[in-house]
DNA sequence: TTGTACGCGTTATCAG
DNA sequence: CTGATAACGCGTACAA
C-alpha cells in the first residue's frame, strides 16, 4: 500500500495526496475528505524509509549502550530508560548500538550507513574511539560523560571529582581519618574510564587537604565483588572508619561484608558515596549518596542533541551536575575500630 | 558521499561498484581494487535508508518493551539484553519501542511505518491489542509470552503454572500446609497479564490437589510493596509457614519483612518461586527459584523471529520452558509459628 | 492540482 | 564475461 495506489483510488495525483497529508499546500476540503476516506478504509500509512530517504532524515537517533554481556547498573539504566522516554516524547525512535569500546559492526552501521540522526554515548573513557569516530563522520553526538578534551563535544556529566570530594569532606567533618575508595572494576580504571579517574583524582587531591588517611582499591561492579573487597579492606586497614564509592553494584555486597564483620552502619562504619536516586532510595539500609538524577540527565541528552540536530553548527553545551549528598543514616562519628586510633 | 560519487572518482558506472561490493556479479580485479581504494580513500559506506528501501527490508527488528516509566524487573531487562545481543550477533538493528497496551505513537510508527522487518513483544496480556495490530498488519512477530489464543502465533513463554506447581510441591512435601502466593501488581493481574493469571491458576489446583491452604495476594514491583505485603501476610495469617512468589523484584523487601518479625529463613518460615537466575544467585541469602533462563529466551525469540521473516508461511512454532527449582537454601521443614498448627 | 525530478542503492537488461 | 544504462522502491516539493 503505497502514496501511488491512494492517488489512483482517490482519482487525485500523488502529490495531491501527498499535500492533502502534510498540509503544506492547500487542497480542497472536498478531495480532502475524499482521499482521507480512503486512506481510512486502506490503512494506509507512509512508508518512513521512502520518507528518511527523500528528506534526509530518519527521524531515529542511535543510543550506543555497554555490550549486553556486562550487565548495566542501575544508573545505567537510568539513562536509557530517560533517554527512550524522552526520545519517544519527541517523536523520535530510538536504535541501540550494543558496542564496546572498539569500533565494532552495530556501531559502524549506525554512523557509516546514516541510519539515525544523531548519536548519543552512554559509558564515555577519557580517549574515546567512538568519539573520533563520531566526530570525523559529522553526525550530530552528545555524550553522557566526557573525554579529556571536552571542549570539542556536547556532553552532561555527573561531576565525579566534585560528588566524591563532598563525600570526604562529610566523612572528614565526622572524625573520621582512615577513608578508602571503592571504585569501579580494574578494567575500566585501565580502560580510561573517566568517572573513575575523576573520582580518584578528586580523593587524592582531598586527602591533603584534609590530612585523611586513604586507600584507593577497584572492585567489580557486582554484590559478590562488594563483598569480598571489603572483607580485604577491614583486614588489612583496621584503622579504616569509612568508605565513600562510586560502585553502586557492589554496595549491597559491601553492607554484607561489614555485618558480616560485625561493624554496624553507621554505628561503627560509615559509608557514603554516589548513586543513582532510585538505586540509594532502595538499598537496606537506605545509602547516603549523592543522588544522579539519571532520569533528567537521560532527558537533557536528548534535548541537546535535539538541537544539535537542528543546529550542527551551534556552540557545544556543556552541562556538569554535581547533586548534593542526600543523608539517610549510612554515615556517623568515627567510632575507632580494634584499639587503633 | 554515495555511490556515484565513488563511480565517477574510480571511472567505473554505479552498477559497477554496487557489483564490486556485493559479488553479486564478476567485477575485474584491478578495477574492483581501484574502487575499493577510492573508498577507503572516503570512507564510503552505502546508505542504509536507500538500501532498505530498495530491497524492502531494513535489517532492523523492533522491540516493544514496556514504558519506561515503569521500571523494569531483572528478568524483563535480561530479556531486552539478550534480544539486542543476538541481534546483533546476527547483524541486525534494534529499534525500541516503549509502548503501553494501547496503541501508542512509537509502536504505530513501527509497524505502519514499516521500519522493522519483524517485531518483538513483551509482556503480553491473555488479550493483547498489540498483538491484534501485529497480526492485522502482516508483520512477522513473536512474542515473549502468550495471549489466551496461543496458537495463532509463535512465541517462547515461561511455563508459569507448571513452576508454581513444582514450587507447591517442594513446599508441601517439606510439610508446610499453609501457604502464601505473592503475585505481581494489581494493575497487571487487572489488564490480564498472562503470568499472573497462570501462576494463580497453577496455584489454585495445586491447592486443591495437595490438601493445602492457601492465600493470593498482589504486590508492587518494588522492594518497598514486598515489605508490607508480607509484614501484613504475617500480621492476618498467623499459620502460614511459606511463602511462593513469581515477583521478583519485591522479594528483597520480603526478606526484611521475615527479618524483622523475627523469622529465620529457612529456619523458620520458607520461600520460593520463580525468578531470573541472575537475581536469583545474586539476592542476599541466594533465592531458591525456578530459574528462568532469560539470556536464552531473548535469543530464542530473535531465532524465532529471523526465521518467520525469512518464511513468514511457515507453522508458528511455540517453545515452553519450565526450568527445574535450584534449591538455594530458602526452603526447609515447616515450623509452625504462634503456636498454630 | 498535476506532472515530474530527486534522494540512492540495487539489479535486470543490453552492449561490447 | 565485463561494463554501462535505466528502471525501480516511495514520498516530497518545485515548476507548470
Amino acid at each position: 500500500m503505497n502514496i501511488g495506489e491512494i492517488a489512483r483510488r482517490s482519482g487525485v495525483a500523488r502529490s495531491t495526496v501527498s499535500y492533502a497529508l502534510s498540509g503544506k499546500r492547500p487542497v480542497s476540503e472536498a478531495t480532502r475528505q475524499r482521499i482521507q476516506a480512503v486512506i481510512d478504509e486502506l490503512g494506509y500509512r507512509p512508508n518512513a524509509v521512502a520518507r528518511a530517504l527523500k528528506e534526509g532524515r530518519t527521524r531515529t537517533i542511535g543510543l550506543v549502550i555497554p555490550p549486553a554481556s556486562r550487565r548495566l547498573t542501575d544508573m545505567q539504566l537510568g539513562f536509557v530508560a530517560s533517554v527512550v522516554d524522552a526520545a519517544a516524547r519527541a517523536d523520535l525512535d530510538v536504535l541501540l548500538s550494543p558496542s564496546g569500546g572498539e569500533h565494532d559492526r552495530s556501531f559502524e552501521r549506525l554512523v557509516g550507513g546514516r541510519r539515525v540522526d544523531g548519536v548519543i554515548l552512554m559509558e564515555i573513557r577519557l580517549e574515546d574511539d567512538r568519539v573520533t569516530r563520531l566526530r570525523q563522520s559529522g553526525l550530530p553526538f552528545v555524550c553522557i560523560g566526557r573525554t579529556d578534551r571536552p571542549d570539542e563535544m556536547s556532553w552532561v556529566d555527573i561531576d565525579y571529582e566534585t560528588l566524591i570530594a563532598n563525600c570526604l569532606h562529610h566523612l572528614a567533618d565526622l572524625g573520621h581519618r582512615r577513608v578508602a575508595l571503592v571504585n569501579r572494576s580494574a578494567e575500566l580504571v585501565a580502560a580510561g574510564y573517566g568517572p573513575s579517574h575523576r573520582t580518584r583524582a578528586g580523593f587524592t587531591r582531598m586527602l591533603a587537604e584534609r590530612n585523611l588517611d586513604g586507600v584507593h582499591v577497584c572492585c567489580a561492579d557486582d554484590a559478590q565483588s562488594g563483598v569480598s573487597c571489603v572483607a580485604q579492606l577491614l583486614a588489612e586497614h583496621p584503622g579504616l572508619t569509612a568508605i565513600a564509592t562510586i560502585n553502586e553494584a557492589a554496595i549491597p555486597g559491601m553492607y554484607r561484608a561489614l555485618t558480616h564483620a560485625g561493624l554496624a552502619v553507621p554505628g561503627d562504619f560509615s559509608v557514603v558515596g554516589v548513586a543513582a536516586r532510585h538505586w540509594a532510595e532502595n538499598l537496606h539500609p537506605p545509602f547516603t549518596a549523592a543522588d544522579v538524577p539519571a532520569d533528567e540527565l537521560g532527558a537533557c541528552a536528548v534535548d541537546m542533541l535535539i538541537q544539535r540536530i537542528a543546529d550542527p553548527e551551534a556552540a557545544h553545551r556543556h552541562v556538569l551536575v554535581a547533586p548534593p549528598i542526600s543523608l539517610r543514616g549510612t554515615t556517623g562519628p568515627a567510632r575507632p575500630r580494634d584499639g587503633l586510633a
